[in-house]
DNA sequence: TAAGATTGAACGCTCAATCTTG
DNA sequence: CAAGATTGAGCGTTCAATCTTA
């Protein structure tokens, strides 16, 4: 069955109208916390961040854009954009890339790299003073597999990475 | 102790790792693909949805601006920005407040009512598929004692609303 | 002065169009 | 034409400043 054509769906119960609303909500604040945190402590963004903990992850600490785009599950132009931000910050630099001309090299700046190590630190302190501290062992091992199991449908409806 | 000073902070354990990371993309996915179809199939964005459906549920239809930021868990200056668009398209309208001439209240339209019950079977769908139909019924309960147990550590790290 | 609300600037994200190379 | 990447317009969000009324 490709499309359900039902004219009323079923409306979610109360339990799940409850867990969707917290989960919603979760996110919220999670996200305003640790970006004011990471804004007001080191002068990046979230997304900078994210783009800064793969790029030092990484063994020559440098990628091509796409690949880059791929593991933050971003679009081609965010990351286009963000870079060119990060850019004019000093905080990532550009290579032309010797075998595919038509691709470029985003590297990690010493700049950068002092940046990300700065920060780290305190950035896991938020997420486990407002997560991870609220938490059993038994609790991270759940949402880690409610959260596949939310991946993979999303992931089976459409086989393109980051769709 | 107020503040934790110790240089290094425990790091994430591998468990923990995976949880976060599969949460955040988790919420990354959903967001992308509900806006998406809210979007094409509406002409809404998920954020005028939100709206919609507070000020549906209100008894009068109506409320003050203030009011609905807490209901959002949103800053003053984003509803306001986001009912001025949203006024600009018809879908709220405003009246003063007799009561306090500080405030206005936002009203529902008629033409914002229709479109919030014309999206919302098919929003209702698409979470389904994306995220329910991927849990059993404990799974939502999980998800919903620990999103709470986050929300209240959050919370009573600073007594604010929507802090 | 404080509370309710709006405004403008600056930044972030998405979409569609574009440019260059394979 | 397809793939890698950039660009510009338009909308969404935050922060700080402002305006009006209590």
């Amino acid at each position: 069955m490709l499309c359900d054509m039902s004219p009323t769906p079923r409306w979610l119960t109360d339990p799940e109208q409850h867990a969707w609303r917290s989960f919603l909500q979760v996110h919220g604040l999670l996200a305003a916390k640790l970006n004011r945190a990471m804004q007001s402590a080191s002068g990046l963004s979230l997304a900078d961040f994210a783009v800064l903990v793969v790029l030092s992850e990484h063994p020559e600490r440098r990628m091509r854009v796409l690949e880059l785009a791929r593991r933050l599950g971003w679009e081609k132009s965010r990351a286009s954009h963000q870079l060119r931000r990060m850019g004019e910050r000093g905080l990532v630099g550009r290579a032309r890339c010797g075998e595919d001309r038509r691709g470029s090299f985003i590297a990690l700046t010493d700049a950068g790299l002092a940046a990300v190590q700065a920060a780290a630190p305190m950035h896991v302190a938020e997420v486990r003073k407002n997560f991870f501290d609220a938490l059993s062992e038994r609790d991270v091992a759940h949402l880690a597999r409610i959260s596949d199991a939310a991946i993979g449908v999303m992931s089976a409806d459409c086989p393109e990475p980051a769709c």
